[in-house]
DNA sequence: GTTCCCATGTAACCCGTTACATGATTTT
DNA sequence: AAAATCATGTAACGGGTTACATGGGAAC
């Protein structure tokens, strides 16, 4: 059989936390690894299914009144035993980078200064939004057992985040120095 | 219809430097954009022949002796027209960031900590044989019209690459240092 | 003699995303 | 009265990756 993908471990490891419905799940992967492995909502329904019928974890039906029933899952031994030895192995994924922005920039020669300087600074502002989204991920692992490592994780986030939003305002206060223009005061040495 | 992925009109873009078989146009995405938008060498074959359906480039067959033929792809009016009308928008997909060392770590309570190590090791050793890889891209860079933002691309990779690298080193000198086997001389307080 | 480079492509898979759909309760 | 929250799920698409396949010439 095909070894599972690392989205599979993720939910697995997830569990290992604590029991928990799909829509907590959902939530919890938001506010702790998304920002290094999205799951989707819709997936997290998939890998459930898949991860219950390789006898990896068990869901039980709790009822709830006024609410719809809610299905809590828990890892099984089973479960466990396939996460720690998927822990164990060596090898992982080498690291994906994508963004949308750079693909623009790249080309940006093409682009009116005036847009390009709009973009990097609506590409800063979006990146200020999520300023305070990793020190709220930091807080909010203080508890688990193994939150040094998870702190770890946020960490690197942080300081990505801190990385890419110093670049921009030095691309911003470039662009915002530069001939704007046709009216060019500099003339350059050549 | 459907507004073209990025992927097509960043095919678009690296043709607007020079027509390109599509060969070289995998190896040149590689030197040029594949830190930020990575491009599987099966994906440009495809996005050519859409592109060319659409009419946004022009592929010329080249006979060559003793080589297979090429196919030479040079982008047209309309291409660029397309090309331009989507930098002109002003929006943007937002970044991801995946990575498969961070899920593992993040559940890396449950592992050895002697397997941890080995894995940050070799996590920064992987970085290290990256270390040189965008200083190069600015380099291939330099005469580029429009070299400024390609290099501000750039930058930011070798920026981020460094932060990750710089955290690799950190997290590696808290494990080394931390109490390896089962001798704890400090007990945890509970 | 084997491996690498040039250059082409196809097939298949599945992962990930978005959109759709439902419905009661609580909050604004 | 409207919007958000809780909680469930399905459908469909397509993008991205990996693997397979060919084959001559150059290089080691």
């Amino acid at each position: 059989m095909n070894p599972l993908p690392t989205t599979s471990y993720a939910v697995l490891g997830l569990l290992t936390i604590g029991p928990m419905s799909r829509y907590d799940l959902v939530a919890f992967a938001e506010a702790s690894i998304a920002h290094f492995w999205t799951i989707a909502k819709s997936q997290i329904y998939g890998e459930l299914s898949r991860l219950e019928d390789l006898g990896y974890v068990k869901g039980t039906d709790v009822k709830q009144s006024g609410l719809p029933d809610k299905r809590i899952y828990e890892v099984t031994p089973e479960g466990l035993e396939a996460l720690d030895a998927w822990l164990a192995e060596p090898g992982f994924e080498p690291d994906r980078f994508r963004s949308g922005v750079l693909v623009k920039l790249f080309f940006a020669s093409r682009m009116p200064e005036e847009r390009l300087t709009e973009m990097i600074a609506a590409y800063r502002s979006r990146l200020e939004e999520h300023t305070d989204y990793h020190q709220r991920i930091v807080d909010g692992l203080e508890q688990s057992p193994g939150a040094q490592y998870m702190r770890a994780t946020a960490l690197l986030g942080l300081r990505i985040h801190e990385t890419v939003l110093a670049w921009a305002n030095e691309l911003l206060r470039t662009l915002e120095s530069s001939p704007t223009k046709t009216s060019s005061k500099k003339r350059r040495s050549r």
